[in-house]
DNA sequence: CAAAAAATGCGAATCGTTCCTGTTTACAAA
DNA sequence: TTTGTAAACAGGAACGATTCGCATTTTTTG
């Protein structure tokens, strides 16, 4: 059984869930009012602040002043394009739990969890700069 | 010959340098007026952000909503305690710039970096969270 | 030293996010 | 269905980090 859900929260919850492009607070705001127009934007916050505690979101932390989040909480890593800012998805995660455990012995941590984040151009960001020679 | 310096930028940058606890912009703005009472908050950040376009400090993200600094800019990862917001050095570094280069080439993008983030708790917390059975 | 350019101080503005308070909704018991 | 209660919400005010605008000061250049 599903948690308390009020009709809000869970369209808030889809509309995170049915997108790749790791969405800002904004953006899933602009979203959720196509179908709702009377969401708030408080209410879009806290719930999100909310998944990421359930743990059905995870907050993939701020790109150029505002927080992202992703509803794939699966292990993987992401890139940023510091030129339109895109987050995309990299399979690539270096650390096992185990290799965590280690590293955190090794200097009397308890590491809990590694997040890669790989910056650069992405392919349309790069073939643009390309041109302007 | 090094840049331009004017005598706070200089003061700016020997404070960030001389500490190992990757600063936030207040706290180098607190630091910095015990000897300069007059540099003001807005240099801090104008300075600060000069100082990463030049690549002599490195940003490292943000933590508890401030975004935090490094004049270490050799390559190395971060730890950062969830509970007290310390940030500590890892040396661990997964990738290569060939490596980089790899993943790149693998998913049309130019990586031009990566940065790798610990979280958990240092070990101060850890006990502390020990001790409240 | 004078003129021009760069850097600064200070307060206002911005912007993402959170808080406050009165209202609405969900849900259970009667 | 009505009533009571807790949770969720809207809307706007508040907040905190950062940036901006502009007059003034410092540094550089000639």
């Amino acid at each position: 059984m599903r948690e308390n859900f009020s009709r809000k929260r869970e369209a808030i919850l889809r509309v995170v869930e049915s997108t790749k492009c790791h969405p800002s607070a904004e953006w899933v705001y602009e979203r959720i009012r196509k179908e709702h127009p009377d969401v708030s934007l408080a209410t879009v916050y806290r719930n999100l602040k909310r998944f990421c505690e359930k743990g059905c979101v995870r907050s993939i932390g701020v790109v150029n002043g505002q927080e992202r989040f992703d509803a794939d909480t699966s292990p993987h890593s992401h890139f940023i394009c510091r030129s339109c800012g895109a987050v995309l998805d990299i399979p690539e995660t270096p650390f096992t739990p185990e290799a965590l455990g280690e590293i955190g012995a090794r200097h009397g941590l308890r590491v809990e969890r590694s997040d890669v984040r790989f910056a650069g151009l992405c392919g349309k960001c790069a073939a643009k700069v390309q041109n302007k020679s």
